[in-house]
RNA sequence: GCCGGGGUGGCGGAACGGUAGACGCAGCCGGCUUAAACCCGGCGGUCCUGCGGGACAUGGGGGUUCGAAUCCCUCCCCCGGCACCA
């Protein structure tokens, strides 16, 4: 057919003609379940983690939504009812930041930042359930937030106190530990300082267990993010062991996961920050010198004081070793964090590295009692490694136990004495959620000197974030500028108070923000439980790596809290969790400072929706980082463009029936095979893509025949039905040429077993298990004759030894091997 | 240091113990065209070759197996997480 003939492919057009369509439609609306007439058919939920509308998408973005949306598609087709939402984590700095550098509000900018995502969003034509967009930022969000809050509130899970705190200089707020890399904020790089302060926190820790035992309820999770959880909890077990101090009898206890190796306890050491460091040396010759040091480390930084040697110094006073009545002197040092444990260590400088570069530096005893099984004399004074089999030496009675044993022994001792007991240690914090800075929900709650702090009554709520002059931060909050609206009464008592002026932290916002989707349009609570108990777990959740100990963990998270509440009735919010990798290009991530960011918007404009949906698919394995290339989006382009011209030819001649088993339609079962188990069952999305690339090739060789015509028609009409997924806006504008309608409608494809299977076969025929020969037999031919047939072949002969083989292996259809 | 994930042509990658390199990009050859682009068809691991074919190839070494990119051991390198956590 002539090119000058053909009507040209114009992305533009059909992708704005479908879009319409579906949103006069309402095409991928599902209401919600009606208990008067319930639906039969099996519901899932498909759910991509919600953008932060910081400016426009990115394509990461493009990436996640088309991969949900594929799923979304192919579930829908096969008569599902398929729940997948969108909304925007709208609260957060960005958005102020800018507020503070170009002037307006935050909700202005943040508003005109979601409207281009949005329009972006339906540009790509991505199946949305548009009914049930939520927005963090907002009141009628918001106020459930802050409805929780109180729910977390009353639970004693949220709650106030003084602490040390990570502080943000440059944002001027502080930060959860999670929002804190290699001792530095997760938003800007700065530096973070040490502060107390007192502030709001969620009791996270009351769950570490839950949140790393209950991961056996989930479906399917990379190893890599429980991985990262683990260790972000940081569950250790040990004991936990009461020292005195010799002469007072105050009592320091410490925690230790080597119960084994106390009797190699020569000496002790506080943490500066150790409330005893004081009380212990005041009015010794010690005090002034202990002070000095305490003083000096306050000054240096979480990260210098990790990169220095390790120092400290003498306090003049001993402990009591309870296992053996031994004094052992008192150290002051700042390898000791306060944070972790109780603040005190029992030093073991023979089996513990650190222990023993600060026995060096200071000439303290180091001595052996673990030795591995064979008793080889360790040199003196030296570092000790632990090894297998080892058994405890120089350890009283406890000579000669395997550590194992001894370890539970000693602890059994103490127990028995009063002197200690078995303990687990966590790394996990309680989670920080207040912050110093105005764009985000406030807390709802109340500051009254008679009644202390109140909370806001539901019925009051929301809390509406007040209208302030200045964002700038300050230190303290914006909020406290608006004294109107700071002064308040108290809710207990009617007498004056003050408003609670800290903001929550946006991942409080979206560690629910999927409850909400369920039952979205609510004004009468935050969800329904019968609905949301309908709707989730989430059958199917991705997202970028980045949030595996922030989000990922707090979701978890709330939705224990919110279940022992019995707010819901699960305790995982999602099954199955899928993370992408990120898209490279040069090299790096795309980002605006280097200067390798394309946009969506103009691969859209270039190549189409379709085109950039598939090619963003095609890529590569979605779970790896990608390289993004400016040429390959132009082979998606390309094929498009041949599936274009086909369906037209074919749509001129009319419909033709296809012969039952033609090669085509072989074939076409071929390729529904694959893409179905490619995509459900190995979550692949690239590998579909070459089927259907190999699928067009393969028409492609045959259609000018006359004689073919029903079997062009039939592969072709599959190609289309297959690619949908993909590319909805072109599939179903050449469905509808091909006099089809509603393609989005219809039935996923299904693959016949007796077509899928091929005719004619290739047998390789091996020779000691290298490629010799190639049969090409009816499938199904039996062994022998394909044993018969190998041995005929004068390639065979001319490799295998005199005599014939010793033995052959066949594998039915695929392979003959001749063992000589 | 501990934990997790990787290493296959010029590039992205495929191969779910059984034909290594599917498919795409780039490249080369031919057709179409006044010409170019588009489009259509074809060729692409390395070395040897008597042009029939042969040898070697999936980071290195070893093993299991009739058969290993795939499973096991070991070493090297890259990416990510945690880390003065007692």
């Amino acid at each position: 057919m002539e090119q000058s003939e053909t009507e040209r492919y114009d992305p533009g057009a059909v992708e704005a003609k479908w879009q319409a369509a579906w949103a006069a439609e309402e095409a991928f609306t599902v209401p919600n379940p009606d208990p008067s007439a319930p639906d039969t058919r099996p519901s899932t939920y498909v759910l991509e983690m919600l953008p932060y509308p910081s400016g426009e998408l990115h394509m990461g973005h493009v990436f996640n939504y088309t991969m949900g949306d594929v799923l979304t598609h192919i579930r829908r087709r096969q008569g599902m009812t398929v729940l997948r939402p969108m909304g925007y984590d709208a609260f957060g700095l960005p958005a102020e930041n800018a507020a503070i550098r170009e002037g307006g509000h935050p909700r202005e900018i943040t508003n005109r930042n979601i409207e281009a995502i949005r329009r972006q969003m339906k540009r790509m034509g991505w199946a949305i359930d548009w009914s049930r967009e939520v927005s963090t930022a907002e009141p009628e969000y918001y106020r459930w937030t802050q409805w929780l809050f109180l729910r977390f509130f009353e639970k004693g899970l949220a709650y106030r106190r003084e602490a040390p705190v990570k502080w943000c200089p440059k944002d001027q707020t502080v930060l959860a530990n999670e929002q804190v890399i290699d001792g530095r904020c997760e938003r800007c790089g700065t530096e973070v300082e040490s502060r107390s302060l007192t502030q709001w926190f969620f009791k996270i820790t009351d769950y570490a267990d839950a949140l790393l035992d209950e991961t056996a309820l989930l479906e399917s999770w990379p190893e890599r993010v429980l991985t990262m959880q683990r260790n972000w909890i940081g569950r250790s077990e040990g004991a936990r062991v009461v020292f005195e101090v010799q002469g007072s009898g105050e009592k320091l206890p410490v925690f230790t996961t080597r119960p084994d190796t106390l009797f190699g306890a020569t000496f002790f050491v506080l943490a500066p920050e150790h409330p005893l460091v004081t009380a212990l040396t005041s009015g010794t010759d010690h005090f002034d010198e202990v002070a000095e040091y305490v003083r000096h480390t306050a000054g240096r930084s979480a990260v210098e004081r990790e990169a220095k040697e390790k120092d400290g110094v003498f306090t003049g006073r001993y402990a009591i070793n309870p296992v053996n009545g031994e004094p052992i002197p008192i150290w002051v040092a700042d390898y000791v964090l306060m944070e972790y444990g109780t603040g005190a260590i029992m030093a073991v400088p023979a089996h513990d590295e650190r222990d023993h570069a600060f026995a060096e530096r200071y000439g303290l005893d180091v001595r052996q009692v673990v030795a591995a099984p064979d008793g080889a004399a360790p040199e003196q004074g030296a570092f000790v490694a632990h090894t297998e089999n080892e058994v405890l030496v120089d350890s009283g009675e406890f000579t000669g136990l395997p550590a194992p044993e001894g370890k539970r022994a000693i602890t059994a001792w103490l127990a028995e004495r009063g002197l200690g007991e078995a303990a687990i240690g966590y790394r996990l914090r309680d989670w920080l959620l207040s912050r110093q800075r105005y764009w985000g929900c406030p807390i709802p709650i109340v500051h009254c000197d008679a009644c202390g702090t109140v909370p806001v009554p539901d019925d009051q709520l929301p809390v509406l974030l007040p209208e302030v002059e200045d964002y700038t931060p300050k230190g303290r909050s914006p909020l406290a500028a608006a004294e109107d609206w700071v002064m308040t009464t108290c809710p207990s008592c009617g007498g004056p108070a003050r408003r609670e002026t800290d903001t929550m932290d946006t991942f409080v916002d979206s560690s629910w923000y999927f409850l909400r989707y369920a039952d979205a349009r609510n004004d009468d609570a935050a969800w329904d439980r019968q609905i949301v108990d309908y709707w989730l777990p989430v059958k199917q959740y991705i997202g970028g790596i980045e949030h595996a100990v922030l989000h990922l963990l707090y979701a978890r998270f709330f939705t224990k809290v919110l279940n022992d509440m019995e707010l819901l009735g699960f305790r995982e919010p999602f099954s199955r969790l899928f993370t992408q990798g990120m898209i490279h290009r040069h090299g790096a991530k795309m980002s605006k400072s280097k200067g390798n960011v394309v946009s969506p918007d103009e691969a859209v404009q270039r190549y189409g929706a379709d085109a950039l949906r598939l090619y963003i698919l095609y890529m590569g394995p979605a779970e790896q980082d990608k390289e993004w290339s400016d040429a390959g989006i132009e082979g998606t382009a390309r094929l498009l463009d041949r599936i274009w011209r086909l369906a037209l030819e074919v749509a001129a001649r009319g419909p033709v029936e296809a012969p039952a088993a033609a090669d085509l339609v072989r074939a076409a079962h071929r390729t529904i095979d694959r893409v179905t188990d490619d995509i459900l069952r190995r979550f692949q999305f690239h590998t579909p893509i070459a089927a259907l690339f190999e699928l067009v090739n393969e028409i492609y060789k045959v259609k000018d025949d006359p004689a073919r015509a029903g079997e062009v028609r039939f592969a072709t009409e599959t190609a289309l039905s297959l690619i949908q997924p993909y590319a909805p806006h072109v599939a179903e504008e050449l469905w509808e040429r091909l006099g089809g309608s509603r393609l989005w409608e219809e039935p996923w494809p299904e693959a016949d077993p007796a077509l899928v299977a091929a005719e004619t076969v290739e047998v390789v025929v091996q020779v000691n298990g290298k490629l010799r020969d190639r049969l090409h037999v009816p499938a199904g031919t039996r062994e022998d004759e394909l044993v018969s047939l190998a041995l005929a072949s004068e390639r065979v002969q001319a490799h295998l030894a005199d005599g014939g083989p010793r033995k052959t292996i066949v594998v039915p259809d695929r392979l003959v091997n001749l063992v000589s």
